[in-house]
DNA sequence: TATGAATGAGGGTTCATTCAT
DNA sequence: CATGAATGAACCCTCATTCAT
């Protein structure tokens, strides 16, 4: 890769960080691509070379930073060697929970963005956008309990829902408990769902 | 009451509505404040009498329109005379899902204020604001298991949250599955959760 | 007086006396008509039944607050039984600097309408008015020093000017020097102009 | 220089010389940046990359304009090489007096924001603004009289502010009496003064 | 007289986007 | 590729003034 190509990918690269700081601490909204650029240090017309407008940075940075997140959890999953399917999406959603818990502005970030739930979408200026590498997971983990759920994918769709809304306000405002002692009641309705929907 | 107090609240109640139907539609930041006085078919200056600026109706809009729909809820329980609490929840829990399932607008409304779940707060513009309604049906819930259920608060802040954020995309894009397939697999993660919690 | 006719009294009294404190506070231009109507505790409208505008009110506060400070000052002359011409000025000058000295509201209300000089106008919103009582004064003054003085109207319209412009910044922010050490300096000022002009 | 270093001059210069414009006949509170960008023929958003707010354009005209007019007073004293301190002071006041008679805009302009006196500041919008090139050519006067005078420091700046409190409505309305019948009282009285402070 | 709800023109300010360099 | 000056539409909000009560 020549110096061109690596000046150009560092500016793409500062707009990227700069804007995940901006808008997670200030807001999709309240951040202008005069405060990413200014921060980022380049010029404004710059932006328009790597970017169309403030939400397609936004999605670039979604997919991006929700795939580390999952990607992340199953090699972690896969290096621990556990086969019982009840022990294994515990240990991802613990993983998840630890995870955003020690990065509290990227679940600022993607609550922000996924709006009622971790599954879908974020509706942004009449955008829709799916994020691929998070089914890429979810896929994984539905093909491996086949057999052993009657609704796999209803059941892990629940479940995860469960999590993501529940652990947002406990982690940042500890509300209504800290997310330590949300935890193990947590894991207690993970585990009824489970004995719910197990064949 | 005279004729200049009846104008008065028909203004009031003309731009609550107007407001309601643009936050819904187009979102609360897609939304001018020209926007909703010229759907409204009053002047601009006459919005600033009643309310102090655009977070300002939707935080009141807020507080009403979920009042409406937990008290609705309540008031149907009561004169069901179910006695049992697995009953009872799992009432509510049908009865606030049809209400939404029938209202989109408000699904919607409440779900882009409610951020990441039912529980708790709006934050816009740096004003944190709880809903007290909904509190009041909610202890009430809680109240009445208490020698039953284990931890019957956070029980149902969970069974909220995993309500909540599951009907979201069923309802309105049928994603992952209708709101009628849905329906019989979240009774049955509701009954797995109290299942666990029950003493 | 009926009723009527004193409570009207009392709202005209109420509107001047909040439009002078908050004229000389906020300045007349940062002042509404609602800010002055609110503090007044009188209706919006009601303001209009006694003044035209924001710059009537200023205006008519102006004529009756600066021929109280003149007329005093000229009373106060009248008891002391003075003779001499020059002691005569000194005493009016003296009097007039220790009004304002004790009341800085009237000295800034005076110095923000009176613009470049005691003398002569205020425009505003292009109107010029001219403060009749202020003359009377004045004249009153010319009358008795014709015989020992050449030119006793602009020697006085100097006089005025000098101490009117040199005494602003000395009161209120004792820049260069506070009015005490000013003053000596500034009659002996005065001395030498009526030194140049005495016959 | 560039050719959008030229053009970026040209829009602050076509700004500062409308805004002076404007300012001086209509004031500064009845003139908006509508206004302004509007005979300036620039785009409103050009303003905000100047110039903060029109308080700000304000003090920048103030400073520059005021120093130009002192420095050419100075300037042209040095070029006659007068000795004697009176007769410089009367130089410098006579050369002021001609400027601003022949320069009526530039007369308004500086008494509307000088307020009450030459000497000082300008308040407006809370902000205490002083002009620093004034005070250079006033303290240059001041060192060259002090083994004469006895206060120099005062008498100047009472000299100061009897010409700009007296000249205004003189020059701009012949009121009490023009500008040229005025002179040679006003110098009467200059004499007067400093007289007084000669030791 | 007195009220105060309603008006809407007009103010200041922001900001996504363009384009000549 | 990169720049950043310039644009002007669109925003929020204020406020003098009116008028039905």
């Amino acid at each position: 890769m020549g110096k061109v190509s690596e000046n150009k990918q560092q500016k793409r690269e500062a707009l990227l960080n700069t804007a995940f700081k901006l808008f997670t601490t200030k807001g999709l909204h309240n951040t202008s691509i005069s405060d990413i650029v200014e921060q980022a240090g380049v010029a404004k017309g710059t932006f328009y070379l790597y970017f169309k407008d403030k939400y397609d940075i936004n999605n670039k940075l979604m997919v991006h930073r929700s795939t580390e997140l999952f990607d992340a959890a199953m090699e972690r999953l896969a290096q621990k060697g556990l086969t019982d399917h009840r022990e294994r999406i515990l240990f991802i959603a613990n993983d998840i929970i630890d995870s955003l818990t020690e990065n509290k502005l990227l679940l600022m970030f993607i609550s922000k963005n996924l709006g009622m739930g971790f599954y879908h979408f974020t509706m942004e200026n009449e955008q829709i956008v799916e994020y691929p590498s998070i089914h890429n997971a979810y896929e994984e983990l539905v093909r491996e309990t086949e057999n052993k759920i009657s609704d796999p994918k209803l059941m892990l769709y629940m479940i995860i829902e469960l999590i993501g809304s529940s652990i947002y306000s406990s982690i940042l405002y500890s509300q209504p408990v800290d997310i330590e002692t949300l935890k193990p009641h947590l894991y207690r309705s993970i585990n009824g769902i489970i004995d719910q929907f197990t064949i």
